[in-house]
DNA sequence: TCGACAATAAATGTATCCAAAATAAAAAAA
DNA sequence: TTTTTTTATTTTGGATACATTTATTGTCGA
């Protein structure tokens, strides 16, 4: 369970990281420096580092002469945190409507649309085509953040794409319903973006986010059943 | 130039943010560990770990092997502060209209909004009025993002509300005409959320927001010899 | 048996030491 | 003189040792 030889701090940050996203470390455990040092044949020093940076990235709670735990997320806080990325997703995809795109980025989008509609042509799921999907949904949404021009966006972001995979590691992306739908809104983004038109381009993305985190939640909490009002 | 005896990374770090907010150590100014240790008469570990959590939360930068360095914001990134800023407190004041505020917070806020007249009413912003009147300002504007219910925005915000000081021209507002435009928004946008308006609250935020970046680039871009270094 | 207090164990916080990398400086070659 | 190479110094990165704080546990007393 080592790492590799040449660590330092920010892989070892980028390691746990990893490992407590998938649920290796549960929400709510303590990160002993001792053990984790142990665990991963490293002196406490950089481990104390790595951890600091993950508690500052908000993966980590810390108390002084306590340590460090796993931060647990209560539903409120993951759809506050989709709430938060539905407002700053849509900002950049209004800075990328406005100022316009290079062709070539232009290009990868349509190249990540047209990889989504392959995968969804075929009716139904494929567990193989998970995670080719999922690299593109993230390839899609990290283009708009990083051309936006706005490098606070994509931190916030990213920080914010964290609550919900620290929480729980019980929901899947499967439905093939939920992922036609929400393919259909990349595509409708993306014109938007074309046509230049950031209002639009803006208020599409708000509500392609409002609506993941309308989903997961429903997965998380199991009981709530009210639709979700989309605007077209 | 010792700071107090019960001293834990977390205070170091502290210290050094406020010095390195009020201009003590100049953008693109390196972090010197042993420098600092000597300076504060604290050893090398803790020194690291305050400057790990400063460059987590975006005022130094690192270089692997090389340490650290006050960060250089430029007009750019102030822009994209304030674009962030605008939304992310926007967002906040349309959670407060949507589910209301307790008549406590209500009260404190109109409290706040009574010491703005009271120090705009003199038709001129004398030197003594300046400290209290941002106070008063960073005390509404705090209230409305606690308040909200959604704990990422306010340390988004707070991230954000660094950028512009951490530019080594940092300026007093002490323009009455756009001082009174502001607290009239302030106003307006309390109104709204008394009248539980959530999207007017919202858009008044978000043009609050944005009018007080567009004066401070101009301010920035402009003969900078305008600008007034935060006094002490 | 339950609670309070004390002693032990464990974990964190800090200081110091050593190694590796980078920068600066000095010497040698063109 | 200029450039390159080598050496020395400085600075950061990691490991270890010590101090302080917290948690556990064991004992005593009511």
């Amino acid at each position: 369970m080592d790492i590799k030889s040449t660590t330092t701090a920010a892989d070892i940050a980028a390691h746990l990281r990893e490992r407590i996203l998938a649920g290796e470390f549960a929400p709510g455990a303590r990160m002993h420096q001792v053990q984790l040092s142990e665990m991963l044949g490293i002196s406490r020093t950089p481990i104390r580092e790595a951890l600091g940076q993950l508690a500052n990235q908000g993966l980590l709670v810390y108390e002084p002469n306590r340590g460090y735990a796993v931060r647990t997320f209560s539903l409120a806080e993951i759809e506050a945190a989709f709430e938060v990325r539905a407002r700053l997703e849509a900002l950049a995809c209004g800075l990328c409507a406005r100022h316009g795109l290079e062709p070539a980025v232009l290009a990868r989008l349509r190249a990540c649309l047209a990889l989504g509609d392959r995968i969804l042509a075929k009716g139904q799921l494929e567990p193989e085509d998970l995670a080719p999907y999922r690299a593109m949904n993230v390839e899609f949404h990290e283009t708009l953040l990083t051309r936006s021009g706005n490098a606070f966006l994509g931190d916030f972001v990213r920080q914010c794409h964290n609550v919900p995979l620290a929480s729980d590691r019980v929901f899947v992306w499967e439905d093939h319903g939920v992922i036609a739908r929400s393919h259909d809104d990349h595509h409708r983004i993306l014109h938007a973006i074309e046509m230049r038109d950031a209002e639009r381009a803006e208020a599409l993305m708000r509500e392609h986010v409002r609506f993941a985190g309308f989903v997961l939640m429903r997965m998380l909490s199991g009981t709530h059943a009210e639709g979700h009002r989309r605007s077209a």
